[in-house]
DNA sequence: GCCAACGTTGGC
DNA sequence: GCCAACGTTGGC
């Protein structure tokens, strides 16, 4: 089983959101190295720490899990959505999500802060790879940070 | 709101 | 294929 971190700004969907709705499509990625961790990488039932970027504080928010294989973002077809793609076609789709589903808010935001003082923690990706959105974690440092946020 | 980092685009 | 210009991300 693989481990991930994605991203999401609480002001557009935040853990909170994905509580209430269970299970969400993961739209609006549009980042080729994220797009292939999703489309060729992600198996349902892998781990994902759910990240609050652009928030106060900015860190882990909370536990989920892959729930569905990748398919095509309907977004990028919808000429009315932010994250229409002219260049995406029916047969040739450019764009790949994976549903997302809830598991756990923490009790308490793990600021990113926070997060680079732990020594354990140091060559997380996350510190030299602030800007990709979806990026794998490695197992030791998904476990310990779900044990902080338990 | 500022700005550094960095991913993408497009001319050549 | 290189690289400058440009746009976006995301911390602060």
């Amino acid at each position: 089983m693989k481990h991930w971190l994605m991203k999401s700004e609480p002001d557009a969907f935040s853990i909170t959101d994905l509580q209430r709705t269970t299970t969400e499509p993961w739209s609006g990625v549009r980042n080729y190295q994220a797009r292939n961790f999703m489309r060729d990488d992600m198996r349902v039932d892998d781990k994902i720490l759910l990240y609050h970027s652009n928030a106060n504080p900015s860190g882990v928010a909370g536990l989920a899990t892959v729930a569905s294989a990748a398919y095509p973002d309907a977004t990028q077809f919808d000429v009315g959505s932010d994250y229409f793609d002219p260049k995406a076609t029916l047969q040739s789709p450019r764009w790949f999500l994976v549903d997302v589903r809830f598991s756990k808010i923490f009790p308490r935001t793990i600021p990113l802060a926070e997060l680079r003082l732990i020594p354990d923690l140091v060559d997380m990706l996350l510190f030299q790879r602030s800007r990709l959105s979806v990026q794998p974690v490695e197992p030791r440092h998904y476990r310990l940070i779900a044990a902080l946020g338990s």
